[in-house]
Order: structure tokens, then C-alpha cells, then sequence
DNA sequence: AAAACAGTTCGCCATTTCGCGAAATAACTC
DNA sequence: GAGTTATTTCGCGAAATGGCGAACTGTTTT
């Protein structure tokens, strides 16, 4: 696919968009009754999480996903359905997961919940109104 | 309708879960790049609000519908979806409106937002675990 | 009271989402 | 390597959502 070249400016908008769609998908992962309580139950857990050199997370320790699943519905068994909400809290970043044999241990991770935070305490800036 | 008596106990497990599914309400309405626009849009404004002796907030000032329709879609007419988008981020609580002659005016709710910033800064308190 | 203006509600379609059970994958155990 | 445990993916149906134009409501203007 061809694309222009872009002016400075440009740039700047379509990284602002990029930024805006990003932080959506963040709240819309958050906007599920059942997705809320699973990300709050893991804040809740503080389990320790590890920074990469390259800026990525990664849980120390945590509860396993059947933990999760046995808070939040009370069966023993792990439901796909938790499994697919863990996926959506974990594509939009705001959990962390990882092998621990046959287990996944799950930690949230705490840079995005400080970034979204300041979503709310910092002003955003006006951008330029059209009419 | 008949319903059986609760104990203090029960009546704060099922206030927990209301307070939760009407946090999950306003994630969700902000979980949509259009609806997250607007929000920031109004945000930006930093548009006046009174507040009653009841606690329900209104707007004093602030840009008409028609204001937000065009900075967020670029076009002139008001369109049916941003004032539906309107109306869900109304009923979550996130802004609020008020009839000036012909015009709606739109603000966002301070308080909401306030509230919302410390949702992430607050650790929640570990409710009791099952497993 | 008719016309114009600003928003909202309605009906519709295409798409997405939610929850579920069944099947598939991954890692451990015997 | 067959079986078991832990979790994910798949396929499905029911319900919710987003966007759109048409029709409707409330307010001002003439």
C-alpha cells in the first residue's frame, strides 16, 4: 500500500487519534461488570510484577486464572467465558500474564492503571475547535 | 414485588456490586473513540457548573449540542448519533446538560471525573476470596 | 399560527458482544 | 506415551451496539 508523506502536524493528530482509540479500548475492556471485578480482584492481589529492559511487564507472582475464575463465578472449573475476558483485559494491557508450569498467573499491571489515572486528574488540552 | 430481609452484611455485598456495575457504566460509555472525544472535548472546555443542595450538578455555560456535533464530526447538522452519544454519556453521569432557548448546553460533571481519577489511584480493599 | 431551527426518538441494518459447551492445546504425571 | 489437569480457541445463538435517515418535539421567529 502507498501512502503521502505526512507534515510534522499531521503526525502529531493521527498519534493523538491513535492515543484516543488506544485509551477507548482501555475503558471499554473495563466497562464489562465481570471484567471489572476481575481487574479489581487482581489490583486488590498486589502480586509483584517484573520490568523488562525494553519497557515490557511480566507477573512475578500472582493468582492462576482458575483462582480468577473460582473469585469471580465460584465454580471450580475455569470457564471460557473468564478466559476470554482475561484475553480482552490482557490485549487492552491492563494485565499481565505468564506460565508457571501448568498454571497462568495473572498480575494487573500497575503502569496502566497510573496511566489511567491521570487521565482524569490532568486537563486535557483544547484542540483546535472548528467552529 | 416481595423481598426478604437482609442482613447489614448482605445489604453491603449487594451496594459493593451496585457501586461496581455503575463504575462498568461510565467505563463503558467512555470505552468509544466518538463518545471519548466528546468527553475530552467538553472536559477542555472547562465549562461552569452549578451544584444544588440536592447534589445534582447543571451547566451554567458551555457549548451547544450543535458545538460538539460539528468539532467532533465536522459537520454542520446535528447528527442522531452524536446526540445519542450524548445521551448515554448523560445517563452514565459523566456530563450534563441544560435547555438554553433553543439550544441544549453541554458540561462535563467535575465531580465524575474526579471521581473517577481516584477509582486508580485508590487501592481496592481485598473482598473476601473463596478459593 | 406557520415557518424555521435545534435536538431527540424511531426503525432499520450490519456488526459486535456475551455466555456457553465442545473441542483443541499445553504441561505435567504415571 | 497414555492420561490428567489447566487453559484457550471454536462455533453457536441471543442480545446489545453504532450509525444513519426519517419523523417527531420543543422553542423561537415572523
Amino acid at each position: 500500500m502507498q501512502t503521502l508523506p505526512m507534515t510534522p502536524a499531521e503526525k502529531q493528530i493521527t498519534a493523538a487519534a491513535a492515543d484516543l482509540a488506544d485509551t477507548a479500548t482501555k475503558f471499554k475492556a473495563l466497562g464489562d461488570p465481570t471484567r471489572l471485578r476481575i481487574y479489581q480482584f487482581l489490583r486488590a492481589q498486589n502480586a509483584p510484577v517484573a520490568v523488562e529492559d525494553d519497557g515490557s511487564v511480566r507477573p512475578v507472582a500472582g493468582p492462576t486464572v482458575g483462582d480468577v475464575c473460582c473469585h469471580v463465578t465460584g465454580k471450580e472449573r475455569v470457564t471460557s467465558t473468564i478466559s476470554e475476558h482475561l484475553k480482552e483485559l490482557r490485549l487492552a494491557g491492563l494485565i499481565v500474564m505468564e506460565r508457571r508450569g501448568k498454571n497462568m498467573i495473572c498480575a494487573a499491571n500497575p503502569a496502566e492503571t497510573a496511566h489511567l489515572g491521570m487521565f482524569f486528574t490532568q486537563e486535557p488540552e483544547p484542540d483546535e475547535d472548528c467552529c
